[in-house]
DNA sequence: CTGAAAGCGCTTACAG
DNA sequence: CTGAAAGCGCTTACAG
């Protein structure tokens, strides 16, 4: 058996008041009463149980967090990474996290989900939600602990949240393509509707409206995020004619755009020009290598879980939500 | 507030302990009292506090999960898929999963997270340890809960272990490669040591002892795992001379492999062909597309928990400990 | 400077 | 067929 914190006082010749408060520094313990202390538990290889002081404390060092990765191969290294960052930090400051991702994209288990964190007393939730209406957290959550929101902008729930500039990114790449002569460029997008797809949108028709360029919808294919869907939209695109240039907005689509081209042995740039989103190292490797806008998805998880250590820490303080947006790059490589 | 068990037992009018009896099934209670508690319970919205059941009943629902993934952006897709199996299949079964990457790959971490681990009632552990022998675990888990162990096959500690069939997967892409004619074939593999390297050498060599082709060790790289370490042995081994072809047994050092070929514009296969391992969407879209060994890391994961599950039912029975070894696959794509 | 004791929300012998 | 009560391992007013 494991020794407790009865054990530790005993042999320490203290009460367990005394103990507690020497593992939390939660009041003032003489010094040699504190050795006596610390020589008991190093004796038995104490450690506080942390399900007795979730019980009692209301609180679990636990932040919950939900986004969604399908199950296959390559969909989503975003998320991944993010939750990496996310994990990482929690780390630092003595916090565990719950993961759960949420496979089928159905709100129910979203919601099923963040009931089931509840039980476990997460003391912060981290969500990418795939609602585009959060409202029905107020009911679920009640305010008992701060919701952070990542990747997307919450409607209808108020929370801090932390994601890429896309607009400022789709304009750059956009931008970039204009510059090099590009006049008819496609866009291939996820699912509209959520924030992020809105505003890739919105930054590549403010570039084409600031060089004059008319809108064409036709040079705009919704596809769903995966890689089958980025290959059909190449295809669809290509068959519509003229287009010289094409701006992915998502990573895994990008990667069945390339595929298409590849396959149709459409050269990059020469036949096409691509410039596609997120950069990992396989976009290094393509030939040519992809020129790609970069999100910091680690450091979006790395702030994420910052601004959650800030929100526990100063619960009181009901300060105002804050956006957090994080920079885009515009990596160039060969194939723009 | 939500609502605890004593409130729904003060509304359905009965005890807590028959509450907690419906909850649990865990002894028989007429239909009649059975239903004013379901009744109660749904007014009152109430879910059972999992920190409090876990502290009463020595039972988490969690099982602990260790694997080390390193901040970069592309290691390890392998691993991260295996979680995801594990997490999905868990779910299933009413489990959480409670995630930690040994990101320093440092044992020292890995001890300090089991033990936080313990401090949390872990029910099971699964892990891929670094360590080459994981007879520490005798001390840390005290044979409190079962573990699990994937991708490596464990030493100094009995449990079952899911993994790949590295050996065979090696075995058969060095044959192909000796099919197709070619005779000096480069062996690039990550640390050995570790069962996950050692097998796959074993093949190698194995491969070449059966067509009677001499095994030469300045045709074998040992790199760490990264993207930049896959580079620089593929440079190595191309300075060397007359190798025709390389195997490498290693997803990440796949790409660094493919950036340095195409950086110096030598062909697949023609050059030199390549079988790379792990089959990921972005092995598609190489030109030409890489033929790899597939591992069936989803099926990794969904095998881990489902073990899992069945040592924690059957506490009592205690079954030798087995080995379940999942075949890997040739794909056979173009670049061989 | 420190202790005795209540209580977090459940489960589970014990008893009838 | 069901209840009263102890107890899981801690934290935290209350008291001196």
């Amino acid at each position: 058996m494991r020794a407790g914190i009865k054990q530790v006082a005993e042999l320490a010749e203290v009460s367990t008041a005394t103990v507690s408060h020497v593992i939390n520094s939660t009041r003032f313990v003489s010094t040699e009463t504190k050795e006596k202390v610390y020589r008991a538990m190093r004796e038995l290889d104490y450690r506080p149980n942390a399900i007795a002081q979730s019980l009692r404390s209301q609180k679990s060092n636990t932040i919950g967090l939900i986004v969604p990765i399908l199950p296959s191969d390559t969909s989503n290294f975003f998320f991944m990474t993010v939750a990496q960052g996310i994990q990482m930090t929690l780390k630092r400051y003595g916090y565990h996290m719950l993961l759960s991702n949420n496979v089928n994209e159905e709100l129910g288990d979203e919601q099923e989900q963040i009931k089931l964190f509840n039980t476990k007393q997460i003391d912060g939730l981290i969500i990418a939600s795939i609602a585009e209406e959060v409202g029905y957290l107020n009911d679920i959550v009640h305010n008992q602990y701060p919701v952070v929101f990542i990747d997307r902008k919450p409607v209808g729930y108020k929370g801090d949240y932390v994601l890429a500039d896309g607009y400022g990114g789709s304009l750059e790449a956009v931008r970039q393509l204009l510059e090099k002569g590009h006049r008819r460029i496609g866009f291939i997008t996820g699912t509209l509707g959520i924030s992020t797809s809105n505003e890739r949108l919105e930054g590549y028709r403010e570039a084409l409206a600031q060089q004059g360029v008319p809108y064409d919808p036709s040079l705009v294919m919704i596809a769903n995020a995966s890689f089958e869907s980025g290959y059909l939209c190449a295809q669809q695109l290509l068959a519509s004619g003229d287009v010289t240039a094409v701006f992915v907005a998502n990573n895994v689509l990008t990667m069945g755009v390339v595929a298409c081209l590849q396959e149709k042995r459409i050269r990059i740039p020469d036949d096409l020009a691509v410039i596609g989103f997120d950069d990992y190292d396989w976009t290094k490797i393509t030939s040519p290598p992809l020129t790609v806008i970069r999100q910091p998805s680690f450091e979006i998880g790395v702030t994420a879980a910052e601004v959650m250590m800030k929100r526990i820490e100063k619960r009181s303080e009901q300060q105002r939500h804050k956006e957090y947006r994080l920079p885009t790059t515009l990596i160039e490589r060969g194939s723009c």
